[in-house]
DNA sequence: AGCATAGTTCAACGATCATTGAACGATTGA
DNA sequence: TCAATCGTTCAATGATCGTTGAACTATGCT
């Protein structure tokens, strides 16, 4: 049985909740990376915070939840990627403004 | 003696910390009051969030140390105001895509 | 001088957060 | 079938957060 990775309604993603979940370097970090609109595995190697893997589950996870990111399963592996058309449309300039910044 | 109210400069001010400091519902409440540039009192009476002026006044500091406003003394009574301009050169495009969202 | 007012600071609290390490579940491949 | 792999989940821990209520500081007013 295959587990899903529910990700909310775009339109009922809150922006404090967005900000909640990007106000942290690890997961802003994440963001930048995934700007590129394609999909990324999720897999440690990939992504060398220098924490555990649950510790990167956890980030993974939160910005599933706060609308941000979804999450594509491939058999053992998974994908994250970036909701970008999704987010520029309900919060128009705000990705392009994270990701712009110095 | 009169107190001073530090804010940091711009060019110190990191996006994640500016993301923390409006991770909040009050405090984006508050930035999108003073979203016109204007300077607002700090008085109680402007700002019925329900919460103890404490808590206000905490807010408060937590916006001015993120880099956010800045404190305008007069006698008594205290000013604050959005760093408007300083924003947006800062972090093109981000205070909009705050104040736009719905 | 004395008192009221505006706002800050502080200690305390309960709640949430980021992390670890271990256990678990699902999938692949030998 | 069995073991290895990928990633999640869980309990535990220490740190930080938002709030309260009280004390305190600074200023203005009479």
């Amino acid at each position: 049985m295959s587990a899903d990775y529910p990700a909310p309604d775009m339109s009922d993603v809150k922006l404090v909740d967005v900000l909640s979940a990007l106000a942290d370097p690890t997961r802003l970090e994440i963001v930048r990376v995934l700007a590129d609109g394609l999909a990324h595995p999720k897999a440690t190697t990939e992504w060398d915070f220098g924490m555990q893997k649950s510790a990167l589950a956890y980030h993974f996870k939160t910005l599933r939840e706060a609308g941000i990111t979804f999450t594509i399963v491939n058999g053992r592996t998974h994908d994250i990627q970036l909701r970008k058309d999704e987010l520029d449309a309900r919060f128009p300039g705000l990705l392009d403004a994270l990701i712009n910044a110095r």
